[in-house]
DNA sequence: TCAAAACGTTAACAAAAGATAAGAAAACAA
DNA sequence: TTGTTTTCTTATCTTTTGTTAACGTTTTGA
């Protein structure tokens, strides 16, 4: 193991209590596998056409999520410290994806690939565990993308801005704006007349 | 265990089959705890601010989900027949929904509760089978989420459309078009205006 | 069968958003 | 620092969408 990993992995065992709690000698098992490494502002995790090997977990930093159309950027997601990131979509099915993502920020990772899940759920001693990790997680994405599914339904855009105000201004403060805009599935134009808009009622 | 169900047991096996096979020991514990039931046209299997307590299995019919906002309904998805139904949100986290589901025609369901799935999962015989399946179901279920959010991010309402008529022929058969609409992410006038923008272009 | 309700289309007008371009402000890098 | 790039705002014009209402058709249920 990367001795320069030691240093961040309680708090990732801690992040990952909140869904499976391993005992000792699983964690050691588990933690074998780990590996840790930065990713620069700017550079990519992973490009669109690639298949996503691996699972994040930020340690530090940010990154965005985007799709490209037409030529333009579209950020879909944004993810910071303490939180898991991987394409999903393409992680579970190992096809290519069409997500790109980027470091907003300088981001160090703890990470574990896809291979490494099979080998973990294969193994007797950790089988039953890892699928329920797995389980777990992929029950609280199912939430996540609900919400979001249904914001897009149910509000408009500048409701969207709102809410996202009121539940996330930690990742506004983070975030240029014009990325956002797009993660509101609007043009960046658009947002800068819907602040416009709310601030001068607030007059 | 009702008579009534054993009818449809074979065909529920073999769509469970895409995510977890169950030997028959297995089957026979599971099944135990299914029941069947009918929803009629326009009844609701789970109305907002309710605990959705149960997935069903649509052996045969149609239901849509909805939102309620300023008096408007507005469509958030479908489910056809040999797919699951659940609020999931609500039913993971056992907490009030804002979902409604509602039977678009007669519906005919296996379902088991959330109170089952935990039995099982305590179950040491049937505990690793019901993580794995309850894994599966879940990725299963992040992919077509992951979709749907790209959907709305990377394109136009008319794209929306276009996309779905190719993909889900079956489904637009099936289904009126204003609750299409809001499904979309527009008006049912808006996507009037759409289908007629499409026939003039191929005159 | 027959009246009521639901559904889809169209029109007219208002509101919002997209596209493009220009300019100011802020962040960044040599 | 200084010059460049990035970011945000603003303006103009166009396109799209929302809102409301009217109308004809189809479906539904008593």
């Amino acid at each position: 193991m990367d001795p320069q990993i030691a240093t961040h992995l309680p708090i990732f065992r801690k992040q990952l209590e909140k869904f499976v709690v391993f005992n000792d000698e699983e964690w050691n098992v588990f933690a074998s596998y780990l590996k840790i490494r930065t990713v620069k502002k700017k550079d990519h995790l992973i490009e669109s056409g690639q298949i996503c090997k691996e699972i994040g977990f930020i340690v530090s930093g940010s990154l965005r999520f985007y799709h490209v159309k037409d030529g333009h950027e579209i950020t879909n997601y944004f993810c910071l410290d303490q939180e898991f990131v991987s394409s999903y979509s393409s992680f579970l099915k190992q096809v290519p994806g069409h997500t790109n993502i980027q470091a907003l920020e300088e981001v160090l990772l703890i990470t574990f690939t896809h291979q490494n899940i099979q080998q973990l759920l294969a193994n007797p001693l950790m089988a039953y565990k890892m699928e329920r990790f797995g389980r777990l997680i992929a029950e609280y994405l199912i939430c996540c993308y609900e919400e979001r599914v249904v914001s897009f339904i149910t509000l408009t855009p500048e409701e969207r801005y709102i809410a996202l105000l009121e539940s996330n201004s930690r990742l506004l403060q983070r975030i240029p704006q014009h990325y956002l805009a797009t993660y509101l599935g609007i043009t960046p134009v658009s947002l800068s007349r819907i602040r416009k808009r709310m601030f001068e009622v607030v007059k």
